[in-house]
RNA sequence: GCCACUUUAGCUCAGCUGGUAGAGCAACUGAUUUGUAAUCAGUAGGUCGUUGGUUCGAUUCCGACAAGUGGCUCCA
């Protein structure tokens, strides 16, 4: 196509007679395949030069408006997106209203890669993977494991408030739970296949859930137990199609801020809230607000294959789970067909650097487990009763988390959550001993502190250090060491003056225990 | 899993049409003793992802497998 030259778009509305003649001529079985499924009055064709073609457009009105183009990618795409169909080569291409334009944006996905999250968690040692290891399977070095701690230990704070307990349940399970469960048939192949031991299989799980209502099932419990809440960093596998997996985000081992809820029906609906306030609150820390959060519900259609056989209590749970986010106050979309096959939820959705969309956290209903596995609590009047069960991972996985957080921050993680928090660099190898005497003092008050013993320069020591993120530097040199004072540097801030070590530690430890977000 | 592409030193990458490999940074050694984003010199480091094939000869050409990447499908 030269759209250099300026040729108009020309609209036409056709007859479906019409329409199929032509691509029957042509020979065209995939517009052939579009035509079937539309009827007259909807059918346009748009003409640009000899090139004739069914679109629904609407398109610009001629080719001179096109101004800069540029082909970025070639891949394979499923005919009408269904995976039994036909895979066809998809070209993709950007264009915009000028070269300027088109430059910018490519700039801008230049500086998306940037804070890719692979490519940060290489530059800052935060995992690695390995060929002998597997695929999906992450390793986590010693920085990223503290990343994970800090996170942890967040969740049990937060947790302990809210009213949780905390239980420990193990990475597999035999066959007959995940049938209990109903995992089995809906979710198998989203599971490793099984091994076997004294003739039964074991699987490993996928998820946490059953383990923590065969907890709940342990000993009987009454209308005064509730809401049971139970939470766990609990250890799951998944087998993603290897396709799928992708650095941090998609992984085949993650570790699930889960936990379980049981509640009455009277209660679920402040416990559901309970837990949305708990997400917003965990954003808030994380000055995330580049999300959307997306009711997830089922599809009527798939009843009894992707959902379970129970179309009053999906309504009436999803009406509930719609209330709640409509009293919050948090805008948000509806989407059928996305809800999980126990019950409705609301996906929190986040964007990759390169703007691959993911659930980072989600708040899940279950009203189908709790009979499946006969789960019951004796009530004020001395029936019993099937709790209803609230699935919830506000931090998703440590994996999607943290891959998120190293894009979210582009590697500039706050000082709570910095692998090393404070860098002591000694300006010659006379300053040593200070400097150590200075880190050890901020080791004793639980700062992550490291000394740069390199003979090299400062200012390498300095651009080294910059290039990590460690967010706090310290200069030491002769007036520092006389006057028992140290030079604080801030990362990507330069020189902020000099302090005691004693203002210094009294100002980054309120910084970390608050949890400031930079 | 499907389509396409990629895989060379710890990292980032060179290596025209086949003749067993180079750079910068990192590492190590030495010199230098340094004041807010890279001091200098030297040394060492690779059966070119694995495995078949073609060839006198393969990092280079062809096939299979593996991992990774861009999408599709799927998902925390």
């Amino acid at each position: 196509m030269n759209w250099r030259r300026r040729t108009m778009y020309i609209r036409k509305e056709i007859s479906k007679t019409e329409a199929v003649k032509y691509f029957t001529d042509k020979n065209d079985e995939y517009k052939l395949d579009l035509l079937g499924g539309l009827s007259d009055g909807e059918i346009t064709f748009y003409t640009q030069g000899e090139f004739t073609d069914l679109c629904r457009g609407p398109h610009i009105p001629n080719t001179g408006m096109i101004k800069a183009v540029k082909l970025t990618n070639i891949a394979g795409a499923y005919w009408k997106g269904d995976e039994k169909n036909k895979q066809l080569t998809r070209v993709y291409g950007v264009t915009f209203p000028s070269q300027k334009e088109l430059d910018e944006h490519l700039a801008m996905l230049e500086e998306a890669k940037k804070r890719d999250h692979r490519k940060l968690g290489k530059e800052l040692s935060i995992y690695t993977m390995d060929d002998d290891v597997g695929p999906g399977l992450i390793l986590w070095m010693p920085n990223g494991t503290i990343i994970i701690e800090e996170l942890e230990k967040l969740a049990k704070e937060t947790e302990l408030d809210a009213g949780y307990k905390r239980v420990v349940t193990p990475h597999i399970a035999k066959e007959s739970m995940y049938i209990t469960s109903g995992h089995l048939p809906y979710y198998a192949e989203s599971m490793f296949p099984p091994m076997e031991m004294d003739g039964e299989k074991y699987y490993l799980k996928a998820m946490n859930c059953p383990h923590h209502h065969k907890i709940f099932a342990a000993e009987p419990k009454s209308y005064r137990d509730m809401p049971y809440r139970i939470a766990e960093y609990g250890t799951c596998y998944r087998y993603e199609q290897s396709g799928e997996l992708f650095g941090l985000m998609r992984v085949r081992c993650l570790h699930m801020n889960d936990a379980h809820i049981y509640c009455t029906k009277e209660q679920f609906a402040q416990e559901f809230k309970a837990v949305n306030d708990m997400y917003l609150k965990y954003f808030k820390i994380f000055g995330i607000d580049k999300y959307v959060m997306r009711l997830s519900l089922h599809d009527p259609e798939k009843l009894g294959q992707k959902y379970v056989n129970e179309p009053e209590l999906w309504l009436e749970t999803e009406e509930l789970v719609r209330n709640v986010l409509i009293e919050t106050g948090v805008p948000f979309v509806e989407v059928k067909g996305e809800g999980a096959f126990y019950g409705p939820k609301i996906d929190v959705q986040i964007w990759s650097a390169i703007g691959r969309e993911f659930t980072l956290a989600t708040n899940q209903v279950d009203f189908a487990q709790g009979r499946r596995f006969k789960l019951e609590f004796t009530t004020q009047d001395n029936t019993t009763d099937t709790p209803l069960i609230i699935h919830r991972a506000p931090l998703g996985t440590h994996e999607r988390f943290i891959g998120f957080l190293l894009e979210h921050y582009a590697g500039k993680l706050p000082v709570w959550l910095s692998p090393v928090q404070v860098k002591v660099l000694p300006i010659s190898d006379k300053y040593i001993d200070y400097a150590k005497q200075v880190s050890l003092k901020l080791k004793k008050a639980d700062i992550r502190a490291e000394v740069d013993e390199r003979n090299e320069k400062i200012g390498k020591k300095i651009r080294d250090t910059e290039l990590l993120r460690v967010p706090y530097m310290l200069v030491i040199g002769e007036k520092e060491m006389t006057e028992g004072m140290v030079a604080v540097r801030r990362q990507g801030k330069g020189d902020t003056g000099t302090q005691t070590v004693d203002e210094f530690i009294h100002a980054i430890s309120g910084e970390i225990t608050e949890r400031h977000d930079n």
